[in-house]
RNA sequence: CGCGGGGUGGAGCAGUCCGGUAGCUCGUCAGGCUCAUAACCUGAAGGUCGUUGGUUCAAAUCCAACCCCCGCAACCA
């Protein structure tokens, strides 16, 4: 059997329609997850949307409808966002779903057995938006001498009944795993975030809410339900079949990876592990904190009114477009920046001149010169021989790249861009239309080396983009079960008829007003 | 003393942890090629790496101080 890797996005707030940060998260679990499998690993990714909460329950009423019926809608258009992008994930979990319930509850027992929950009063400044309390000395004074949180929200006086997890018993040991384990929460700034905010102390959390009934009820105290965190991070399980902790479960859990935004951090990287860790259960292998899409510098807003829909990025610019400019152009655990123009740049530059181009120019030579067959090919030359090991030693790099818990995906896709660029140098100074005539054996050689080239390029790009990569080695008649990394090493074969070359990737134009709007 | 990110040729960014000819893409300029998606190839110009001081044989990279920009209510990865 081949070596499990299970990878989880965060699972999403469907308070409202994806927005293009959602889909720079899809598309980079995606392209690790098929990374992995094209490099023959038994991936498991799963998504999904986080339902439960107070705001779900206020946007609902304010809607005028039933908070499932919210949920169902908003969550669909996650799914569907997930299809478009072509994310290959294998499930997509809703914590509405009676099984996630049962998950949650099975997760809190566990804590409950472990002596770490405990039922308490509490009393103390409560903000209805950020559903958490404050501590008197954490308050700030609004105008009119209003009370307000340090996020600038309303608080009340409130007295409540809640169940408190004894979270302050873990700092010590979430201390230890994140100096035993440097990989588990990733990039290094976020690292050091966490740890810094754990050094400081950590206070028992309050893990239940009696102000609404949205969420999971809180096994054996009626009229508490479960805080959102903790029914949220059990997703994760829930999505490989918890609590049944067999079959599945043993195979695929702990997780290789929680690829998270940064601004969750917190919750995945403390909460999350002393939760497990309560529970008696095998923590994540790593957190990785992705950065945050700016709109042409700016951060998106809906006031500002530059919220993009990644659907519509899509739509005008092709999905493989879109998830090679985000793949590629974002520097992955840092912030990026889109705009119009830097995706059609991006796009035309790599896609479309280079990779696009290399391929046009070599398979009609092949298509007009060699009765539409890949030609024999004849003695490598010294070109031919670096060509080729530069590919070898591509693949060591990107793989390199990909599995060293830094999932340097920018830079992957960087090594595959120089390869594809030295290709198109290679083309051009050997020149096979020159040869056509004098000397067609060497043509061809270059024809056939050429194609090699482009196969596996193809090949080593396809877990980024993976339709335009299938079309590519359509047009070099490579069979749908020949296309992943084992493969790099069987060359393809002289003789076999391609089909009539079609471009892969059109060239892109800024349109009017887009080059007005970002003037 | 709230926290974090950043200041590198015209633009956008790597490199900074583990000091040692400053790298990439785009753009610009000049050539070349004509197989190709106005593409491709070659060459060139352009940077005292925010400032000042320190450590060192040597600093974009380490240390100190300082200046400037951005984010930190909500929506929200």
């Amino acid at each position: 059997m081949s070596e499990p890797f299970y990878i989880t996005t965060a699972i999403s707030y469907p308070n409202g329609r994806p927005h293009i940060g959602h889909a720079y998260e899809a598309i980079a679990a995606d392209a690790i997850a098929r990374f992995h499998r094209l490099n023959g690993r038994d991936v498991r990714l799963i998504t999904g949307t986080d339902e439960h909460g107070l705001k779900m329950v206020q946007t609902a009423r304010d809607a005028g409808i039933e908070t499932l019926q919210l949920a169902d809608e908003m969550s669909s258009y996650f799914i569907e966002m997930c299809e478009n992008l072509n994310i290959s994930h294998d499930g997509f979990r809703r914590t509405s779903e009676p099984a996630h319930h049962e998950a949650s509850k099975a997760l809190w027992k566990a804590m409950e057995a472990n002596g770490d929950l405990y039922l308490d009063r509490y009393e103390g400044w409560y903000s209805v938006r950020d559903e958490a309390f404050y501590a008197e000395d954490e308050l700030e004074t609004g105008e009119g001498d209003e009370k307000l949180s340090p996020q600038g929200t309303p608080v009340e006086w409130t007295a409540e009944e809640t169940w408190f997890f004894k979270l302050s018993k873990y700092q010590d040991k979430l201390l230890n795993l994140y100096n035993e384990h440097p990989e588990f929460i990733q990039p290094e700034s976020r690292r050091n975030e966490v740890m810094r905010f754990v050094e400081g102390g950590l206070r028992d959390l309050s893990v239940s809410r009696t102000s609404f009934d949205w969420g999971v009820p809180v096994p054996g105290s009626p009229g508490h339900v479960m805080y959102v965190w903790v029914d949220a991070l059990t997703t994760y399980m829930t999505g490989v079949g918890y609590p049944d902790t067999g079959g599945m479960f043993d195979k695929y859990w702990p997780a290789d990876l929680h690829l998270i935004g940064k601004d969750i951090v917190r919750f995945h990287a403390v909460y999350w592990p002393a939760f497990l860790m309560s529970a008696g259960i095998p923590l994540p292998k790593q957190i990785f904190g992705h950065g945050f899409l700016l709109n042409r510098g700016e951060k998106m807003s809906k006031s500002v009114g530059n919220v993009v829909d990644p659907m519509e990025l899509a739509d005008r610019f092709g999905v493989d477009q879109l998830r090679y400019f985000l793949l590629s152009d974002v520097v992955f655990g840092k912030d990026g920046t889109y705009s119009a123009n830097a995706i059609v740049t991006k796009t035309n530059s790599d896609l479309a001149n280079n990779f696009g181009n290399l391929a046009q120019r070599s398979l009609s030579m092949i298509a007009k010169n060699c009765d539409g067959q890949i030609p024999a090919a004849g003695e490598a030359a010294e070109a031919e021989l670096q060509l080729i090991n530069e590919l070898d030693v591509c693949f060591e790099d990107i793989e390199a790249a990909l599995t060293g818990g830094l999932f340097k995906i920018d830079s992957a896709i960087d090594t595959i861009r120089e390869r594809l660029s030295a290709t198109n140098t290679y083309f051009a100074e050997q020149a096979p239309w020159a040869h056509r005539k004098a000397d067609p054996g060497r043509a061809d050689t270059v024809l056939y080396y050429t194609a090699e080239a482009i196969r596996r390029l193809a090949i080593m790009l396809r877990w980024a983009i993976p339709e335009s990569c299938d079309k590519m080695l359509d047009m070099l008649a490579q069979p749908a079960h020949a296309r992943e990394f084992q493969h790099l090493s069987t060359p393809i074969e002289s003789g076999i008829a391609l089909p009539t070359p079609k471009g892969v990737f059109p060239r892109l134009e800024m349109l009017e007003n887009e080059a007005e709007a970002e003037s």
